[in-house]
DNA sequence: ATTAGCACTGACAAAAATAGAGTGCTAAAT
DNA sequence: ATTTAGCACTCTATTTTTGTCAGTGCTAAT
């Protein structure tokens, strides 16, 4: 591609950013010192390539993916944050009080305020956490609640009802066995485990064994399908963006929205690279006509993803000087 | 109002549900054996008393709030549950293994699928619980979890990362210190207590106290202000009723659904009653196009509200018999 | 290679025409 | 004293018509 091409590419992505709507050749006359019949010339000519589209015959252009794609890629240049977005950002991780993973909660939250863009923050699916230690709390004589606590500082707590008679000592003896036997096991292994080498020791030693055991089969089971780790904000602010002023548009991506198994394909995403990545449209695996932008992290040994939701004409000079923003600030507490 | 009047009411109000259209009074004339001059001169007659409204001058009626409220509290008969619906709910309670707090969430969710309305479940806010245990467990040399536990079974947790020399036996000291001090206070006044009790003790034997004041400090006014104990399930599902047709109407939905501080007003909302209460429209406190329907529990000491949001029009025969026969099958089980 | 010029396209908006459902009122019928 | 048929009238909703305009592609001249 000639370099005034990639020109008048990057200033037709930028245009129709700003304005959302296609744009004309004439708009592009005084940027490039020459009429518009040049411009449509080379407007032609990226339509040729594909990095253009047409709604009809006689409209404007607007960018295809592909042409967004070579955009993010070869021609944006990230913005400098401004002060006043900066300064909102900065408030939050300059708080020391506050543990990092709840401030880039917060940051995502704010930034969906800012940008009208839905915001995720995808917790790691407790893979590779490791038992630390299961508590057994009494509640009163027919209830108990378990608390599984992991090697990553991940806690989940369930209640259990008693069968009539149940032994809280031998609760106890359980929970003692399994706390010396299976600490440091990783979380979804933990259910085998229980299986083979606590149940026939239990089997001998303990009445009730099929309650209790089921009690800590729950305990874990329950742990591993949990999403609770997942925050999303800003759900409806993406409506404000002008692509959605058609009701059913709106309709199925709130529904998506809605949906945390859904949800968690912005992490399992392709590729596991922890660069800013951009995905556009049918890349997502999310949605055809979105656009996310992601990043991920390492915490504490935990894997975390955060990312924006937005329509696929997205502001990417603001979103990735944004998250460059995030990134520098949290590798600053990293450093710490 | 004469007995024809109220007949005509509730036939206006069941026709306009299921047809989101203004009624007319041709459509009534076969079922009361009359001609359309007598119905409209009895329509008239309760658009005068306010039970009936018109888009326009020469539009059908649809009912008023006024109207509604007087359907739901004198017209209307519950509808018995069909054979479908209480399959499916029936397989949910049936489930002895479930906890009967998770069955109602469930059972809410199913209820939101089959209906297309929102459901609402809300724990209750913590106010009454008592402390029964914290529990501060060493995840590495730098942190710590804290783990809080009521009486009433709610475990809450918050990671804390450690100042250089932390004294993890000091840490010890002090979570034994309020496990036999405050065990037993009300969770909202535990912070009070923890700084006219806990902090004149520990200030003068640890060192570090202040740390690690903080870290008991924090845990609980987390605890406090937390919102988890709330289930919105469907929050798109609404909008397939016809009357979000309209991107406003739906974009100021969709953000007050997202609103959790919002949400939590339809537990506040007025009298603290435990039968099915309908509010409609303005009455909601929620938003002035959708009605309500609650119900409140007491489960395990511990108050919990489920909910559903619809349009006004909602089909409160159907929704009043599925909620009645929840209500069933809770006291059903509370009784075992 | 660039540009002026021109015929042509399709979206969009405003205006006009049409059909239809429903009302209120009056006067006659029961 | 109700009830009803009949009629003029109102308003909505839909379709049709018309005009405007931004933008295009192509050709021929610069």
């Amino acid at each position: 591609m000639e370099e005034r091409q990639k020109n008048l590419l990057k200033a037709i992505v930028e245009t129709y950013i700003k304005t959302v709507k296609p744009v004309g050749s004439k708009a592009l006359c005084a940027k490039f010192k020459c009429s518009s019949a040049t411009i449509r010339n080379e407007m032609a000519h990226l339509e040729e390539l594909g990095y253009l589209e047409k709604n009809h015959i006689s409209s404007g252009r607007i960018p295809s993916e592909k042409g967004y794609k070579y955009y993010v890629e070869n021609l944006m240049e990230a913005e400098k944050l401004n002060g006043k977005d900066m300064l909102k950002l900065q408030t939050i991780f300059a708080n020391n009080e506050l543990q990092l993973s709840d401030a880039i909660t917060q940051c995502m939250e704010i930034i969906s305020e800012m940008t009208n863009y839905t915001s995720v923050v995808l917790g790691s699916s407790s893979g590779d956490n490791m038992l630390l230690q299961i508590n057994v709390i009494p509640l009163n004589a027919s209830q108990v609640v378990a608390v599984v606590c992991t090697d990553k500082g991940h806690v989940e707590n369930k209640t259990f009802n008693l069968k009539e008679g149940t032994d809280l000592s031998e609760l106890a003896k359980v929970s003692e066995l399994v706390n010396k036997r299976l600490v440091g096991t990783p979380i979804n292994e933990v259910s085998e485990r229980l299986e083979l080498e606590i149940k026939p020791i239990i089997q001998k030693q303990i009445k009730q064994y099929e309650t209790i055991y089921h009690i800590f089969y729950d305990a874990f089971s329950d742990f591993v399908n949990n999403n609770s780790n997942i925050h999303v904000s800003g759900r409806a602010k993406i409506f404000e963006q002008p692509e959605y002023n058609n009701v059913d548009e709106m309709k199925r991506l709130a529904n998506k929205l809605e949906d945390m198994a859904f949800i968690k394909k912005i992490e399992h995403s392709s590729d596991p690279g922890d660069e800013v990545k951009i995905y556009i449209g049918e890349e997502t695996e999310f949605d055809p006509n979105v656009t996310i932008i992601r990043k991920k992290y390492t915490i504490d040994g935990e894997e975390k993803t955060i990312a924006i939701i937005g329509p696929k004409r997205m502001d990417y000079q603001r979103i990735v000087g944004l998250l460059n923003y995030v990134d520098a600030e949290i590798d600053n507490r990293k450093g710490e």
